[in-house]
DNA sequence: TAACTCTATTTCCAAATAGGAAACAATGTG
DNA sequence: CACATTGTTTCCTATTTGGAAATAGAGTTA
């Protein structure tokens, strides 16, 4: 029996109170957690969870040995990242959460470079826009765009600076009329972005321009989109339109005008030791945008 | 893979500084040994071992590794003693060295009580005379008698106090004659016990009186069996003539004598936590031979 | 109270793995 | 230069693993 990825998962499922949750997250059949969690038990001759069929508790025995198995496992990491950081081999499985638009544009080409240079190195990459607790899903890395509401436990660091830019199409521009103020915008179609801090206030000239349109969407490569086919105006992250606006699909206006920066932060545990491939997958990430204009 | 078990492995590998003895000691292949071992360096992606086929050494990696590996493989442990302390219910296995005459005499009924009252301990007995070191053997307990050489590492506690008999068979009394005062020694067969401190001169009277006899061995059990076939007469610790003494094979002669006290002391690792089957046995020892009149 | 839903457990079977015997290779020894 | 000893590899079988599906149990809702 494989007693340490018992005691993994038996600490996973103190913290998600649930077998089958820890059966989805791991990839692993709810029976195998049922199963090794009981051999767990057998072999300490001890009951570490009281069960029923809705609400796990943890026993007297259990809540000692549960704090026992996190120091333990957080020492086990530790010697087995010292050993790669004398190696010089960096190995093993990152996983990471990023948002969605981020990781279709700025992060795909990145991580790309990354796993033919680290050929060792696995992925495992999870695309999602809502904002699900790192820590809980085990995520080693987040990628988050000027997000500063850091979940607890977690370090963030500015990994690059990205800026908004306001696209349209040339056909859109020709048809609807050239924007060379501000102000203009508020005879545009133009796109709000759901989750946009500002809501439908784009900040640009001196107090925002409040601007509204027939399309609302929470994903900026769709509103992109809906720009390269001529339906309006977006306020769209640069990292986004910067292929559009190469290729000359979207056109960019008000390029002058100042606008909000953001920043990409890569979020990730605070632990005594990180593992190499993390620190170098981060600093790779740092370099990489640095390389291609987004420092 | 179980990582663990490979981990143990590694740790006494160096410590034996051989894969075939810790195979042996261990009772698996060392095919097997081999395989783990490997398998853990792939595991980590770092050699830890420098091999010929005659020569083990440790690679720099594999030192920082070992040291952490000690401390973890002790910490789990510890986790799993303290599992037993709160649940009250030993379990597991105990390594004991035991000197053969004293494991064949005064310590079987002892273990067999011990095993009848705790069923779910399991006891890995080994009876051999020669004083091999049980740290690197990896006993849990060694019982040796007025030994005070203890090995280092290794705490000693005296569970019970023997005494020696001078013994001989009425028939060998009746053919060469009584023996009432330790001169009469001079003139017996007296047997010589090979390990015995004081060689062939037996504590007895007031400097103790030379003897000697057609016999030496180095094993008290036999020259018991001597004595009973009425072949001589035998300073034999009272744990292994008691039972001769009360079924009347051999009678004891020179009772009043003053002979020199033995002591039975358990010698088992410092820890900071023994597992609670360990002092659970000890105690137990302890009581069943204070009860048996060995206090 | 009954149907329902979401748990954990058990059962059963195919697939993977573990683990030993023996042949093999390599290195220090006499 | 044989020899003895040690780690590795190969090959094969017995065991174990691990998932799908059935089962069982507890809270929730109609």
């Amino acid at each position: 029996m494989d007693k340490l990825r018992a005691m993994r998962w038996f600490v996973q499922v103190v913290t998600q109170g649930s077998f089958s949750k820890v059966a989805e997250q791991t990839g692993v059949s709810k029976s195998m957690i049922s199963k090794q969690i009981s051999a767990l038990e057998e072999n300490l001759g001890a009951r570490l969870l009281q069960r029923s069929t809705r609400r796990l508790k943890l026993t007297q025995t259990g809540q000692d040995y549960l704090a026992r198995c996190r120091d333990i496992l957080a020492q086990l990491d530790e010697a087995e990242a010292q050993v790669q950081t004398l190696q010089q081999t960096p190995k093993g499985r990152l996983k990471i959460n990023a948002a969605m638009a981020l990781g279709l544009t700025a992060l795909a080409p990145a991580f790309a470079e990354f796993m033919r240079r680290y050929p060792q190195v696995e992925l495992d990459v999870h695309l999602s826009d809502e904002s699900l607790d790192l820590l809980e899903h085990n995520f080693d890395l987040g990628l988050r765009v000027a997000s500063c509401s850091f979940d607890t436990g977690y370090v963030g660091k500015v990994i690059a600076h990205f800026d908004y830019s306001i696209c349209a199409s040339a056909a859109y521009l020709e048809q609807h009329g050239p924007i060379r103020t501000p102000d203009d915008l508020l005879n545009h179609q133009c796109f709000e972005y759901s989750y946009f801090r500002h809501k439908n206030i784009w900040p640009v000239g001196a107090n925002g321009v409040p601007i509204s349109g027939r399309l609302k969407a929470n994903n900026s490569v769709f509103i992109l989109d809906m720009v390269k086919q001529g339906l309006g105006v977006g306020f769209i992250p640069r990292f986004i339109s910067h292929q559009a606006l190469q290729s000359g699909e979207v056109e960019e206006v008000l390029a002058e005008e100042d606008k909000p920066p953001m920043s990409l932060y890569a979020l990730y545990p605070v632990r005594h030791f990180a593992p190499p491939r993390l620190t170098l997958f981060i600093e790779f990430l740092q370099q990489w945008f640095a390389e291609h204009g987004y420092g």
